[in-house]
RNA sequence: GCCGCCAUCGUCCAGGGGACUAGGACGCCGCCCUCUCACGGCGGAAACGGGGGUUCGAAUCCCCCUGGCGGUACCA
């Protein structure tokens, strides 16, 4: 079995192109065969190796690997011309204005198999002699694929349904050579959430997006293949073994199939919350170019749902935050400026090891002492410590901050509220 | 216009003649947990586009309609 993946150099992958490319490679990996990379452009103008190289680092951090490739169809224009030529002698194709078209007979009709969608047939009247190659002599995307897929002895040809009602064409130029059409699979289309065609108006609709908005390649994988397929009733996680294991095309959905951003957050939150805290560290330390992030990594995990909500999450471990003064103004109320002195004493007085347990002791014996609901307690200190009303959990944020760090900014709040009265 | 594809909760995926009182997930609503926000737990609302057939029986098979989408290039 060999598939190939034949993306349009734009330089953007976007998500349907990442599933046909997922799609093609859970398939060859399934059944041991190879996955083939052809870049899918005959207009010398677009294919520019920055582009082709945007493709295929989208594709390296999906962890779709290939076994060969990427072969340029610009480089290809020779082959196409002697097969153009071949056409023309043995009187499959004509001249038409220097253009050259293949004939088409009036009557009968082509039919395609579909591994999806079974049998389909395409009455010859509705196509007219195509043009196969332009007067400057060069060849048009529907005889360079089909050129190519024999040459490059594809045995499966899997894509997006907008490529159907190509596929008589290329069928009808693989007989015309005396070759046999490989397999046809059309995936159904992707919409965004409005029922259109998905594109950049729907958020985050490439993988490069994606990965700039923080999300995990493992989940976008598990989400993507879940567009169009399903294993069964009620599995929804699957690694990428089990992916390659249970992949079928018998069971890809013919129905299109829509985007929907919400439920990747979902997908990646959970993702995310598996990961070491080492792995999870590593991966933001690789995004904010910064150091030491594990403590402040393992705290926010919990509550992130991408690795883009690090920052604002955790980030007043990593430097302090500017304060939200509607947040400050909310919580330092009459009688905060007690609570948050004492919460302070307690703390500089606590013994050593310095944990979780300790400080939870110490800040709830704060609450026992004066009497109060924990909130009136805690949110003054969650402010004062990271700025902000919304924070991970109050012991793990003074643990991962530390004692010296944390009585620095209780003091500073403290002396703003002297300050007010 | 012509050709083709498609049609189950708002969304994704199951169900392909009786097991369907149509299942799971996201989202939504409610409750619980709780130091905030989340996570988690429990519960709820929510779908077979319409009409004809076939059949003892149809979400499932057939036809028509409607709707959506794709193509109809010397684009890919």
């Amino acid at each position: 079995m060999r598939v190939r993946f034949a993306p349009s150099p734009t330089g953007v992958l976007h998500i349907g192109g990442a599933r046909t490319a997922l799609y093609n490679w859970l398939l060859a990996r399934g059944e041991g065969g190879k996955f083939v990379l052809r870049v899918e452009d005959t207009d010398r103008e677009r294919s520019t190796p920055e582009n082709v190289e945007q493709i295929l680092e989208a594709l390296r951090w999906l962890e779709l690997d290939w076994d060969e490739g990427p072969i340029s169809q610009v480089e290809r224009a020779s082959r196409h011309r002697e097969q153009i030529d071949r056409l023309l002698a043995d009187g499959r194709a004509y001249e038409d204005e220097g253009a050259v078209r293949l004939r088409v007979p009036d009557e009968g009709e082509t039919v395609v198999h579909d591994a999806i969608r079974g049998e389909i047939a395409f009455p010859h009247h509705s196509i007219d002699d195509f043009v196969i190659a332009r007067s400057d002599g060069s060849a048009l995307y529907n005889l360079a694929v089909s050129v190519d897929d024999l040459d490059m002895d594809i045995t499966h040809v899997i894509r997006g349904a907008d490529h159907l009602s190509n596929t008589p064409r290329q069928a009808m130029i693989m007989e015309a050579l005396g070759a046999q059409p490989p397999v046809f699979a059309h995936l159904p289309l992707l919409h965004g959430l409005d029922g259109k065609k998905l594109s950049k108006r729907h958020g985050a609709a490439s993988v490069q997006a994606l990965r700039e908005s923080g999300y995990l390649p493992e989940a976008v994988r598990n989400y993507i293949a879940l567009l169009g397929w399903g294993l069964d009733a009620s599995t929804t996680f699957l690694s990428t073994d089990e992916l390659v294991e249970g992949f079928s095309l018998g069971r890809v959905s013919k129905s299109p199939a829509v985007f929907d951003e919400q439920k990747l957050r979902w997908m990646n939150g959970r993702y995310l919350r598996e990961l070491a805290p080492l792995d999870l560290a590593t991966r933001l330390e690789a995004i904010t170019g910064r150091t030491g992030l594990e403590p402040a990594a393992s705290v926010a995990q919990e509550k992130m749902q991408t690795l883009a909500d690090f920052w604002p999450l955790a980030g007043f471990l990593v430097e302090p935050q500017p304060t939200d003064e509607k947040a400050w103004a909310k919580v330092m109320t009459e009688g905060t400026e007690e609570r948050l002195r004492i919460a302070g004493e307690e703390l500089e007085a606590l013994e050593d090891p310095w944990t979780n347990e300790g400080v939870e002791q110490a800040l709830r014996g704060v609450v026992e002492r004066l009497e109060v609901k924990p909130k009136e307690v805690f949110q003054p200190l969650r402010v004062a410590l990271t700025g902000s009303t919304v924070s991970p959990g109050i012991f793990e944020s003074v643990v991962a901050l530390g004692r010296e760090e944390t009585l620095v900014r209780l003091r500073a709040a403290l002396g703003r509220l002297e300050l007010a009265t």
